[in-house]
DNA sequence: CTTATTTTTGACCAATTAGTATAGAATAAA
DNA sequence: TTTATTCTATACTAATTGGTCAAAAATAAG
């Protein structure tokens, strides 16, 4: 195929862009912001990702693939799932940089963002905690099929509630700091040591 | 004190502003879509609120001032104050108008919007949440001094883990149906039961 | 070398943004 | 009735928005 080699590294760029709607979500994320952050211009921009929805999409799913591998990682590195699932919510309540609590999530900040403003987007945002909730769920379901938990567990409310408990504590990383926000994990995963 | 008198109902304005930031959000709410809802021309707005910063401040007030009043509402309507929790919570599951599922809690919109936006206003919406927090931490004293909750609950973090919850089920609204949104607070209350 | 193709650059554009200015209408007090 | 004051209506503005376009640069294929 002829013609001019892209410049920019396009896994860089979106990686710069999503950390501009990470932090600004998809309104105030001005192409100007974008374009800053990711060092490229308009026209290359426009030119490799479409326009600013597109782009954002794009972003969203690259970040999904690295998100939900590290979410199942996390089943892989701690051979306890509930080790594992420890491991997920003690990492927001305390993460190695702090300033990780401002971002919160960034699928809960576009679901609650775009649930008024576009329909379509905040089905994406939606689909993506979805995918975490199948995650938990599939490794509740393989931990009891194990033996590792209890057999009368309802693996499928589990999932739902661990992903509620998300949502929540990257709301409340927000207002409390990383003391409380652990003593709301203990809290919210005692049902683990009972089970 | 001389002068035309105002022609519109000050409080009837701020509620139909109340309305169109919490659908949109602070920043999408455009100056034209608020004077729209608030059925006021330009130079009225801005003239007797200010500009959008201080409106949307007096729009957060007035809303804040109905809202905590309806959750203290809930411990004097319910003698029981786990009647009142319940009242509550299932009240978001199960809502009397089903769209606010999409609106979901303005506190939490605003906090997720803000945090990385506008520091002041971020902090507003996190003291309107620890308002809250405030007033169940003094039912659940005042339950534990009555008698009517055991002895060794711990009200503070209980207090937390309410807002906590209330912050996930405001997001999770938007995700999951009035079923599973039940089950949801069925389980997260459980607590209630037992103690 | 020429040609076709792709990417980059930056000027440009129409629409929208929050906010201002000014004139006029309504009112109470003097 | 005059005057000072407040409120309303709307034209206007400067800045920013997302997006387009055309020209130039870079490259592979013929």
């Amino acid at each position: 195929m002829s013609g001019r080699y892209r410049e920019f590294d396009e896994e860089a760029a979106l990686a710069q862009a999503a950390e501009v709607f990470w932090i600004k979500g998809y309104e105030s994320a001005s192409t100007e912001d974008l374009l800053t952050a990711m060092q490229i211009n308009k026209g290359s921009m426009y030119h490799a990702f479409g326009n600013k929805r597109t782009l954002f999409i794009k972003v969203f799913e690259w970040f999904s693939a690295r998100f939900i591998r590290n979410i199942k990682d996390a089943f892989v590195t701690n051979v306890d799932p509930r080790d594992a699932i420890r491991a997920i919510f003690y990492g927001v309540a305390n993460p190695p940089d702090p300033s990780a609590h401002a971002k919160g999530c960034f699928y809960v900040n576009i679901l609650g963002e775009m649930t008024g403003l576009d329909a379509d987007l905040a089905e994406i945002a939606r689909q993506k905690l979805l995918d975490v909730e199948e995650v938990f769920h599939r490794e509740l379901l393989k931990a009891r099929r194990n033996g590792m938990m209890p057999a009368d567990i309802n693996a499928s409310l589990l999932a739902k509630y661990l992903v509620n408990f998300w949502n929540g504590l990257n709301i409340s990383r927000r207002m409390y700091n990383e003391k409380e926000l652990k003593h709301l994990v203990d809290m919210n995963l005692r049902f683990l040591d009972e089970a």
